[in-house]
DNA sequence: CCATGTGCACTAGTATACAAGTAACGTCGG
DNA sequence: CCGACGTTACTTGTATACTAGTGCACATGG
């Protein structure tokens, strides 16, 4: 314990095996794949994913800390209903972070930062013209990763991320609507154009609307799957 | 895996070991007796604290989320350098959630909530007559932890704790200074003055300012302690 | 004396075995 | 027929054993 290391040279986590679990598993159950509610046996998983329980458990850990599970010792492990107060307390976090990002986004953003949003502009454009939803939400996760970095604290897009899962969820659970994806690009432009003006007020709020979007399909979700919500 | 239960009623966690573990290394950590660049042995670890290797990697493996250790696989598990960039990552995730929190409390606050704040900041000047440090961190705790409850969104509170590693070691390195629990409780009282006057942008910006003056302390930590931070 | 190669002691990652506890189901008695 | 009780089959939590890989030190050859 003596050897006192300082060169941290090594990639800090790679292809890990709970790594790979844990995006897994968050992704079957953000999809409801695995629905709410529903049972995780540990013995289960491990054997259909090709895993031991070892590293399977701490990806279950780390989905508890994302409450996209709970963990009832000596019980059983549970994806967790959708609540109303879980989702709205994603999108606070997400609000929270993400709002103080951009502003400090669009006073220090440079020449080639500006570019890099602007292109991807460009290319969720095409995606939009092509209804290509797949590429889209790729392009849509890069361009909130990329304000983030922008603003030098790309920590807020991880934590964002990280306590985004309920809001995925809901997310998912809605139909690709035509609407939806004209919408979204076009509140993207809106919050792009008003960083390239240099105008912090005016890009965290045209963000606060676009995230917000998202919070107001709730209530059709939760009318179209009840047995997906917590009762209150 | 069928059985789809809807009984969350047990406590999430309790006293797991891991948590435990989890706890004292984390103030083990923070407060420098594990010194940062300092290697730690998972099985010297586990023997010191009588428990196996199983919950320990756990613990560690939170602490590597908190960016408070780095894990090298093969080679070791080492304390993290301070580094400015996530000193100032930490104000920055702090500032963003409590900052929203802040606001939301204020627009939403109960008179017995209201009161709350008020009770603690008595006690808060109690400590500071006293002198008495200890009681004054737990309250300095309380009262941020009181103000996220207050609007709605205690997780605020839960994840601001959680980032807040880098900025905890510094505190904890400062030396003891007279001025600055009174500081601390000037900043406090003029924060929740402008929670019950119902003014959030004030409460946000004596909060904003509130935090930020750990962050000062910076570079007088760094001139005194070299040792401990990233050769940048 | 220096350079090079090989072995060793250590690391984290993973798999397996064991312990403690819960709930549900079946059985036995009234 | 109904209720209480005990067994059983499951659960998670923990400890231990094994695997793969790293760097350092020491011995050996030039």
């Amino acid at each position: 314990m003596e050897r006192a290391v300082n060169r941290f040279t090594r990639s800090p986590i790679g292809g890990n095996t709970g790594e790979r679990v844990y995006a897994i598993l968050r992704e079957a159950i953000v999809t409801a794949e695995l629905e709410p509610g529903r049972q995780l046996s540990e013995n289960e998983l491990a054997e259909l994913l090709g895993v031991s329980r070892t590293p399977l458990r701490g990806a279950l850990a780390r989905l508890r800390e994302d409450r996209l599970v709970v963990i009832v010792p000596q019980l059983g492990t549970f994806v967790t209903m959708i609540s109303r107060s879980a989702v709205e307390d994603a999108a606070f976090v997400r609000e929270a972070l993400e709002c103080a990002a951009i502003r400090m986004a669009t006073e220090r953003i440079t020449e080639a930062g500006l570019e890099e949003l602007q292109v991807n502009l460009a290319a969720q454009e095409r995606a939009e013209a092509e209804h290509d939803a797949d590429s889209f939400d790729l392009l849509d996760e890069d361009l909130h990763r990329a304000i983030c970095q922008q603003s030098g604290h790309e920590i807020a897009w991880a934590l964002s991320r990280r306590a985004n899962g309920h809001l995925d969820r809901v997310r998912r659970l809605s139909l690709p609507d035509n609407t939806y994806l004209s919408q979204m690009v076009t509140e993207h432009r809106s919050m792009v154009a008003a960083i390239a003006e240099g105008k912090p007020d005016q890009a965290e709020e045209e963000l606060r609307r676009h995230l917000r979007t998202v919070l107001s399909s709730l209530d059709q979700i939760r009318s179209r799957h009840p047995e997906y919500f917590e009762t209150e």
